[in-house]
DNA sequence: GTTCGCATGTAAAGAGTTACATGATTGT
DNA sequence: ACAATCATGTAACTCTTTACATGCGAAC
């Protein structure tokens, strides 16, 4: 089965849920897949324009009252198939996450006490804010439960992501306190 | 002040510790920073080039018995006021780490419960080995210690963030556990 | 002689961001 | 008129990886 990159597989995946539009999907990212995945306008538009060429989904003009147009996307069974495929395979090796700020600390001798004091305190604000975005996705996911507005057996996986992002940013949290205080 | 890429500040950093030539640089970060920042050797010698050619760096030929030549590299002052001016910077935007395992499984629904427990687990086996290349990365650090291999200053930075890698990857594998018993 | 580690480099392809351009509809 | 939101798209640029090409010196 042919290859697609990961952003492919995301919109894919997106497609399984009442998003159908390029304008949709970004927003949906933006809300609740933002803590470990982000898109442009200029990935969207050409990675859905690839999945018609290469029938993994159709296109629907759609005419909304009070609305522009817009295109709707949906699956074809190829499309589906593609999906399952991909989340059948085995996992890449686990990539190296660029971190500006130990890139910084790393060469910390260079620098003054201050200014690498300044720097943690700087990441953990930065940090905590990042927690808090976490618990707004959270809500928004748990508010969408109470009112219908998607799948339950959806919103069960997209919390097990959250509280990922949550758990590891707290160990994160913890590392800037107990940094900042050895330095 | 011109503005680099973070490659190039990496780099220059390096510079400021024994590794004078490309090859080595690419060895070093492949041994101590390899849990935060990895780089290939497409980008480090045409990195190198437009140090010398920005003169942040001189080149010098260095033949040394019983190996091949090879191009050191000495940050000149201007390399070092660019590097120190990129320290004093305020940290840019926490940048989304794109996450795979996180990916496939907000599309859980779509999979068995096999197939998701096999993702977590084999997340897990993997998250774990890191853990243990990062102890080994931290004995290589605090054996160079005590072979005066290099600068104990340098060390304590490298350590903290070692540190950070331990404990962000003992939170991944704490939340694979307690996924693990919840789906 | 051939394999391994040391050493330097480039070209092409792929991935992603940014900035721009365009236009509809609604509310103020 | 105008701003805001909804909506689609492209071009240029930057960054990075991958694959390739080359060659020295040592050890076996």
């Amino acid at each position: 089965m042919q290859k697609y990159n990961d952003t492919t597989y995301a919109i894919l995946g997106i497609l399984t849920t009442e998003c159908r539009s390029g304008y949709e999907i970004k927003q949906f990212i933006d809300n609740s897949l933002n803590h470990f995945w982000k898109i442009s306008y200029g990935q969207v538009y050409p990675t859905l324009k690839k999945l018609e060429q290469e029938e993994l989904a159709t296109i629907q003009a759609a005419s909304r009252e009070g609305k522009p147009d817009r295109k709707e996307y949906f699956l074809t069974e190829k499309g589906k198939a593609v999906l399952k495929d991909w989340l059948e395979q085995p996992l890449k090796q686990l990539p190296v996450e660029r971190n500006e700020v130990l890139l910084k600390l790393f060469f910390g001798r260079h620098q003054t006490t201050e200014q690498t004091l300044h720097l943690l305190e700087d990441y953990k604000q930065k940090l905590e804010k990042l927690y808090q975005t976490y618990e707004g996705i959270e809500e928004g996911i748990e508010e969408g439960i109470a009112s219908h507005n998607h799948n339950q057996s959806d919103a069960k996986y997209w919390l097990f992501t959250l509280d990922y992002g949550k758990k590891v940013t707290e160990a994160a949290i913890a590392w800037c306190d107990a940094t900042i205080k050895e330095i």
